[in-house]
DNA sequence: CCATCTTTGTGCACGCGTTCACAAAGGCAT
DNA sequence: ATGCCTTTGTGAACGCGTGCACAAAGATGG
């Protein structure tokens, strides 16, 4: 999924390649875990078998940042916590809107990992009257009128979306002339902005499609497309391509597109 | 590429390429919406348009599954409408179960997209007693020591997982021996699979870190270097607040409204 | 039946991302 | 110090995905 859009090639001069942008958080997971356990120093293999990934593209993933690891020891964990967290921002607070207080947008309120990343909840907006002044999450919901306000009172530049799909360009054309310039999506739909504006989307239909078209790969290679809802309790991988050294027998995630992608 | 191990570069006449499943969602809710509205059909450049993709990417994708098209017409949408549901599996029941039932469960669990797209939810599972029961989305909650009867009564081969993260392995691993192949993990954690087990992670505190990154580039490029203080480790808050969504929010007709968070 | 116009399908080139493999760098024991 | 061992950092090769540009295919009108 690359930048693939009304975008700049994405080659920033100063630049961190996307895809590594992407793991960075996955990176940070990690070491704040083993920060936690008051691990000092972790090595590339060792980081990279906790982050699911390869030990060769996390080296050359922090190479981007530079040069913090100490050879035949390995990196300080604080240090590169610190790095990192840097590097994507979250040593600054960034307040965010959630629009739409459905039951997504209510979960997503409710999420613990807001606070503990650099994000703060500045409010919450949803099109009922309803809704508004009821407490969720510890905050009152906020009517969409005073949406504007919101935004430019508290400075917010990220906003989500979790309005149903009709709603959504609307309320993301409102979010983007109040000042937010970055948008995370929760509605099925594809969101117009203006330059300069970032977008990403996620969508939990199109992961289970893709789940299903995997699954249906593995359940019926000879099977015609009838119904079959039997499933073998082992079902046989074919065994033509060649097997890779998976370690301990089992495999962690090496890849993965994510179902979000900017716009 | 949520798969992994599927390395087959062009082996199969039946090799789509990643990037061109991740898409076929895409394709097939503007080509749904196109249907609706009965429109009869529709060229390369309109559908890429309304599914914010590039016509050339998308007559290529297109190419992967065969030749559907018209030249000089374009595509039949009721025709592309089959073909892309059958390719994607969606032809046919997929039940599913979603195991943890907090705040993103119950959204999970309320989302209409779900029947609308050949996707059932067979059962609800929580693993506090205290759930057991409780109707969420018109479904009982049903108590983990059930999942395993669960998954093989219905066939299950998709399973949600929306619990704590430090819940996750262990219930992906119950989920696995019980004949779950495919998993949508929503728990902040990296899974390990054996062989044959597809996994897809969909993480919010990861897209909003994402979208922090590009935020600080975008604010700090005129900006003198802000102020910053070292924050060492960063507590945790344990999820302790029992609100949950309101259930009276229920969605309207059959717009979808995706959901997607970490526990 | 032929000319023209539209739109598909794809060969090709380019760039990003991944992975391999190894030299350089630092720690540590002797 | 010196030599050995560990681990980083990276040059280079490779493969996948994207986008361009155009010839082929089919519709349409005369």
């Amino acid at each position: 999924m690359a930048t693939g859009r009304t975008h700049r090639p994405a080659t920033r001069s100063r630049g961190i390649p996307e895809a590594t942008v992407a793991r960075l958080p996955l990176y940070l997971r990690a070491l704040t875990a083993l920060s936690e356990r008051s691990v000092p120093t972790v090595s590339s293999e060792e980081l990279a078998t906790a982050a699911g990934v390869n030990s060769a593209k996390l080296r050359k993933d922090f190479s981007y940042l530079g040069s913090y690891g100490t050879r035949g020891v390995g990196y300080d964990v604080e240090y590169l916590v610190y790095q990192i967290s840097r590097e994507l921002g979250l040593t600054q607070d960034w307040p965010v809107v959630i629009v739409g207080i459905g039951n997504l947008g209510a979960a997503l309120a409710n999420y613990g990992g807001f606070a503990s990343r650099g994000f703060r909840v500045a409010a919450l907006i949803d099109a009922d009257p309803a809704m508004a002044g009821k407490p969720v999450a510890g905050l009152p919901v906020r009517h969409t009128d005073e949406l504007e306000s919101i935004i430019t009172d508290n400075g917010v530049s990220i906003g989500v979306i979790a309005t149903p799909a009709g709603a959504a360009q609307q309320v993301c054309d409102r979010l983007v002339a109040a000042g937010v310039t970055s948008i995370l999506n929760f509605a099925p739909t594809v969101l117009s902005v203006p330059e300069g504006v970032d977008v990403r989307k996620v969508d939990l239909s199109i992961e289970l499609q893709i789940l299903a078209f995997h699954e249906q790969r593995k359940a019926g290679e000879e099977t015609s497309p009838a119904q079959e809802t039997a499933v073998a309790a082992t079902a046989q991988p074919r065994s033509g391509a060649g097997v890779r050294p998976a370690p301990g027998g089992r495999k962690g995630p090496d890849g993965d597109v994510p179902a979000v992608m900017p716009a």
